[in-house]
DNA sequence: GATAGAATCAGGTATATCTCCGATTTCGTC
DNA sequence: GACGAAATCGGAGATATACCTGATTCTATC
């Protein structure tokens, strides 16, 4: 009996390629599609199929959402997300939704292959760097009271946003009136948490964050 | 003879996927893939594919910018687009770097499919949905008067796209080997033409023009 | 009351960037 | 062929950042 797969993903041209892929897996078969969160929810607990291949960003409701009520109404479905993105806040989002896997679409089709197979015996299959951002959160969490998204503190966020709004340590400094080097201490410890070293890096983060606009 | 078809884009899932299904078409032929906009023109003008197909969002070198720089040195060479994004600035931007074609990822492979032989009989080809953006564009230049879009040299936007990616002036000096001298001259033109005086607002301007993403 | 994190500030050195200046070469256009 | 735009590189001084260490205060929390 072959593993009954539903592929969610909101481009048709991806899911054209990922069949097609899938087909020539002798033990694998597509049984739907699905182009948004909703309809997948609805195909995944009307036909039960083994895996679930779940984009994150999808219309309608996005894959973590969708993941979480799927898992909720129909739990002997497994899904593995397929996403762009190896941000934590992605992963975390997805693998407490109770996702059985996470990959990038950087990925070998192999892999993903490979992936299925492992989530279908009931284990967990994290892609190449995945597991690093995942270790990471898990180390934070262990020596820290560190939370799963790197918390910044209020003053790091006001620091960050004023960064990612264009002005320099002097500006900032004397916006809130203190000295340069307690903007400079800041912005280390904002590097430092997030791991991004550079200002283009922390203004497309705070973006994400919604902390600025574009 | 077959249509030999060079396949860019970052996700290698997408290029297997794409890889697949093209080679079930007995007329087309897989010829190389590249994962990122400087390996695709390296490639391009090496084994002068009849069809580059091209996604816009890549690292290193964009899409429009790779495009660009494959029409200027290899004429003969198609470029289909493939994009998420129905963005006027991304269509007429790729289609005012060359490209003979523009495909949503939305769009079902037979219209790939039907996209490539178009192009390749020296016509131009473009998917649902982009017609009209470009229309809308089209009616928009001839009411209003051009909205002075500061216009950046190639070799501008591409040292704009590595500031926006996080590198510093240094990095990209030794990137596309040349002194650091040249880089601070590029971006201070860039500075001067976009009247933004810092990485922040220049990596907020690059991801606006799809230069970059978050 | 001990501990830990947040917020504040300082010093020093190395490196990078900014801001002027000027220069050459190439290339396409008029 | 003259002209401008683009791309290349250099000097030199002022400023800013990066990176390191260390210190104080305050405030939760255990």
């Amino acid at each position: 009996m072959s593993i009954r797969i539903l592929l969610a993903d909101d481009h048709k041209i991806m899911r054209d390629g990922l069949r097609s892929l899938l087909e020539k897996q002798s033990d694998m078969e597509v049984v739907a599609e699905a182009e948004n969160g909703r309809t997948t929810v609805q195909l995944a607990q009307k036909l039960l199929p083994d895996v679930v291949i779940m984009d994150i960003a999808m219309p309608d409701l996005n894959g973590i959402e969708a993941t979480r009520q799927i898992i909720a109404t129909a739990p002997s479905v497994k899904v593995l997300a397929l996403s762009m993105h190896s941000n934590r806040a992605f992963v975390t989002g997805m693998l407490s939704a109770g996702a059985s896997g996470y990959l990038l679409k950087d990925s070998a089709f192999e892999e993903l292959a490979r992936a299925i197979r492992v989530i279908v015996m009931n284990q967990t299959y994290l892609g190449l760097g995945i597991t690093e951002a995942v270790v990471k959160d898990y180390v934070r969490h262990l020596s820290a009271t560190g939370p799963s998204v790197p918390h910044l503190s209020p003053k790091e966020r006001e620091v960050l946003q004023l960064l990612a709004e264009g002005m320099t340590t002097k500006q900032i400094a004397s916006r809130l009136y203190v000295s340069v080097k307690t903007i400079e201490t800041h912005r280390q410890k904002i590097m430092e948490k997030l791991d991004i070293h550079n200002i283009a890096g922390l203004t497309k983060y705070a973006i994400r964050e919604g902390l600025t606009h574009l």
